[in-house]
DNA sequence: CATAGTATCGTAAACGTTTACGGAAGCCAA
DNA sequence: TTGGCTTCCGTAAACGTTTACGATACTATG
């Protein structure tokens, strides 16, 4: 109204108001038009998505995200260094692969919420949600006492894990069976004459550790064989932890015939460790562990359980919609508690 | 206005108008107050910081975007899958460590731009573009002609890239040193009697290729040698691709005596494909690669060149705040353009 | 005392959308 | 003709901030 009709024609886009005076439309059709509802006559809709085409106009999304109370970004949390994760990068950006597919179908934007090794990811999160950042939020590298859960329910943020925690807000979650590999690497591993083996976990603070050795040990029970409580490694997990853990195994008077490996990311680490220790893998001692894009390229070829991140992340990305009311009619409403199972893919290692 | 003292105390904090209502100050005052504004007292901004905090306040981004014009986001385009990029993922994760911190000073929140290795990174910038959703955008793994450039150009959207192109539109850049790299690894190999050396280069459209392969060719010459082009090898940037290369070496009647690996993520690949082929890595073939989180757990232990990826960042960061004008105070414009030095790390495999 | 200056605050207009509401036209049946 | 539908569109009020501007009270200076 300041400078109406100063120059309508070269000016750039300012915003819808001009693309209505330059159709000579009111900027309440132009929006309906632009936003596919239903009361607007088709040839004037083709005419406002033409000139918003030509003209090179783009909707604000401030001024839509204020309008409409949502933002359409989902934020997926992840932690920087496999230190934390155990999981290598790559574990996550195949998810996160996944997970963008499906959000792409809903025109909803998803972000990647790098969190520093060096930061409290709980102050990181408060940063994010204070910021009204997204209309959900997926978590990774979830901690036994994970105090972002409650966060995320105080504020009424729809959300997900992927990984299990004792702090349950009624949120779903997604996580790997470690229960299952604990069991299928057991017997594998006893059907094939071993009696004593070594099992790996990771931080202390990290549920799946307790899982997975527990359901080890159970297994191993089962087969009326017994878990020395020696023989559970806990190690940083990246490749130093896992040649540390090759070094302590090589230290021990009655070493195991066999190991389990529950992240990737100690692999590498674990092969240069035994290897100078004089200790052959594949040979001298057996291994199982995760696929990562290098485990079929170590020599030996690693014996790993598999699974398709892609899938997980469109898993993931499905049971969180679920939460949403805004989705409720494009997935019903649930609250997923789910165990993604893993594949053996035999190699060399064991 | 329409329900004024329905129940301002157990209510949630809705905005800065009911924060204003409770403390019977204007909504003017509690802004100022909130953003450090000067001409506000200090025991009234001491209420309103204690009255935000207890209430649970926290200012819409939305609206404050709208109003401000600027979204404070910087956004970090990267692509999944080395497929594509030729550097394993860890190292765009300690980059952006980097960039975070110095982000994280100037009260910038900093988010990965993950593109999905299927998407077409053009159409996926578009994307975020029209999102209006970011101040600034670092770009990584660009082309030799890359799209993006003009994209954000004609936008006026600040931005750095991390990598050169040929496309260039005045953008500052930040890239590795590898005309360095190249003539720090040929001097050795050729310092220690080698005279028959293989280099690899990424996909046809990065234009690291060309530098790194020119600049070996060159100092080959310096030292009278010559680049055979039949060693010059292009594959994947990834394990497979380097096991492709080590059955293309092995294959060779007159096979040259040491490589170097311009990208990281073929190693394993390549390691694991010439012990195959009988040839041992450090004895029969000398190979001089990157530095990765694992390069050193490998036997042999890998020569390779290091840098510090989060100085990178911090480097990167600064200088796209350079180029904003609202930092202008604190970074005077400048449009660099800075080659990374790397440092060679002595191992076994040369 | 008059005036100027300073410190502090309130008022109201933006920022760019979306959407509830109502109005105008056209059509059809009674 | 009247009344009721339907189709289309314009109007204007939000959404939650920030900030230019002006108003008030107080202090200092002449």
């Amino acid at each position: 109204m300041t400078n109406r009709g100063s120059g309508e024609e070269r000016g750039k886009m300012k915003g819808i108001r001009e693309l209505a005076e330059h159709l000579d439309i009111s900027i309440g059709t132009v929006s309906r038009a632009l936003n596919g509802k239903p009361d607007v006559n088709e040839e004037t809709r083709k005419r406002v998505l033409e000139a918003a085409e030509s003209l090179g106009y783009v909707a604000n999304q401030s001024g839509r995200a204020l309008r409409k109370g949502a933002t359409g970004v989902i934020g997926f949390m992840m932690q920087t260094g496999s230190e934390i994760t155990g999981q290598g990068d790559t574990f996550f950006m195949s998810v996160f692969d996944g997970v963008q597919t499906v959000f792409a179908r809903h025109k909803l934007d998803l972000v990647a919420l790098l969190c520093s090794s060096e930061e409290d990811p709980n102050d990181y999160l408060k940063r994010v949600v204070a910021r009204g950042f997204a209309d959900g939020i997926i978590l990774s590298a979830t901690r036994r006492h994970d105090a972002r859960f409650e966060l995320l329910a105080k504020r009424k943020i729809p959300f997900i894990t992927l990984g299990r925690s004792l702090t349950d807000v009624g949120q779903p979650w997604l996580d790997l069976d470690f229960e299952g590999m604990a069991e299928a690497s057991i017997d594998r591993l006893v059907s094939r004459g071993h009696k004593h083996i070594a099992v790996t976990r990771p931080h202390d603070d990290m549920n799946l550790g307790y899982v997975f050795a527990d359901q080890c040990r159970a297994t191993l029970a089962r087969h009326g064989l017994h878990l020395d409580e020696r023989h559970v490694f806990r190690s940083t997990p990246n490749e130093a932890g896992g040649y540390q853990i090759a070094r302590e195994l090589s230290a021990l008077e009655d070493r195991p015939t066999a190991i389990v490996l529950i992240n990737e990311a100690i692999t590498v680490g674990l092969y240069r460790g035994l290897v100078e220790a004089g200790i052959k893998p594949g040979r001298d001692m057996a291994i199982i562990g995760r696929q990562s894009p290098h485990s079929q390229f170590l020599s030996p070829r690693l014996t790993s359980f598999s699974l398709s991140l892609r899938d997980l992340g469109i898993a993931l990305a499905e049971s969180l919609l679920a939460t949403m009311p805004a989705f409720a009619d494009y997935y019903p409403a649930r609250s997923e508690r789910f165990l993604w199972p893993m594949a053996l893919v035999p190699g060399e290692s064991d």
